[in-house]
DNA sequence: CTATTAAGTAATTAATTGCTTACTATAATA
DNA sequence: TATTATAGTAAGCAATTAATTACTTAATAG
């Protein structure tokens, strides 16, 4: 009986791959019944190892979201700056949203799970501040929006952007309802043609 | 050491006791955690004793889901049949659902909890049911608010069901998030006036 | 070539979980 | 009043959980 040559890597790269497998993971069941002994037997090692590299549970969770924030939030910002105006700019960033769940579907799981634990973990701090980064961006837009004349000036723009995030997570949560039957690209663009009308307002 | 004297109900109030129960403990802490010692103990009765009215925990979920389904879906006809007009009729429900929500705070903490079981369980289907009814009851509101002239009949109906439903449940989420710190009601009429515009269109 | 550091293992731990079962006590009814 | 169906109890089971332990082995610096 001879184990397979081992390979022995870096905590660093160790800790990356295991956000990522949790990622995937997440993408599949939900995260409240992900063990660590799944988590071990996807990156191949021993439950115990894990903990080699995490100090215990909570803080893989809290790297995940650490992960969700710099990705998700770069992203967004990219698709805001590549837009020719702000409204472009509103647009692009709806589909990069999508784009992005699409992509890993794991995270809305991984958010939703979070959001019902009623406590202020570190965890759901994380979260607050991936929502906070993104409502910044949101009320820039708006603003720039505002000034280059393309929205009436009267429209309430926190609500503005409460129906932004929450036509998103709405779009989310029914996708993850049909179980992927829905083709939430083609969803996300009429969907977002209402929101047009909603902020443009009497212009 | 003695008992005090136990009480011995009807396996129906027990059921309906124990559906409560839930209820209000999964309005402070998550359904994956609540386990069926804490219901026990919130009915006053042993643990063993929620198997003699449910025959498993699987059927407590189930339950629930049923309870909400035919409450919530009540007051929302209601409100829609109380209502002057098609639009206004859309407004009452909104208004209704956040309220609803509002006074039972464990139910999107159910619901979000349940989206995230991948396979299609019974419960899941439940949740299904009331996303189908819902929808029936927006479309008949949408086509009767196109056919009184109060909308614009360019307007995707279905998309304006999904951007509703979705901007009530972000508004939840976003709820959630802040732990209450957000006041539903006036945030909901704020959000409310942009969708008017969304679904309003040229008009 | 050797000593040290750290990645990985295998086994085990204490605590919890949903659920079952043998038993008791009570309410309804005949 | 005696019978009976069943609500409720108490104890415990099998399975699973996160975490810890003692030990092994690979990589690397001196």
């Amino acid at each position: 009986m001879q184990q397979q040559t081992r390979v022995r890597l870096s905590t660093e790269t160790r800790q990356a791959e295991i956000i990522a497998a949790v990622l995937k993971l997440a993408a599949e069941r939900s995260p409240a019944q992900i063990t660590t002994g799944d988590i071990a037997r996807a990156v191949s090692l021993t439950q115990g190892a894990i903990f080699r590299h995490f100090p215990n549970k909570d803080a893989i969770w809290l790297a995940v979201i650490v992960w969700v924030e710099s990705n998700l939030l770069d992203s967004l910002e990219a698709a805001a700056q590549n837009a020719a105006t702000p409204l472009a700019g509103l647009q692009a960033v709806f589909m990069a949203h999508i784009g992005f769940v699409t992509q890993h579907p794991g995270v809305p799981r991984l958010i939703f799970n979070e959001l019902q634990q009623p406590d202020d973990s570190s965890v759901k701090v994380g979260v607050w501040r991936i929502l906070e980064a993104y409502r910044q961006l949101l009320t820039r837009l708006l603003n720039d929006a505002e000034a280059t004349g393309q929205i009436d000036p009267e429209i309430d723009k926190g609500a503005a952007g409460m129906l932004f995030i929450g036509s998103v997570q709405g779009l989310v949560m029914q996708s993850m309802l049909a179980n992927g039957a829905l083709n939430m690209k083609t969803a996300a663009e009429r969907v977002f043609v209402l929101y047009l009308n909603a902020i443009r307002g009497t212009r």
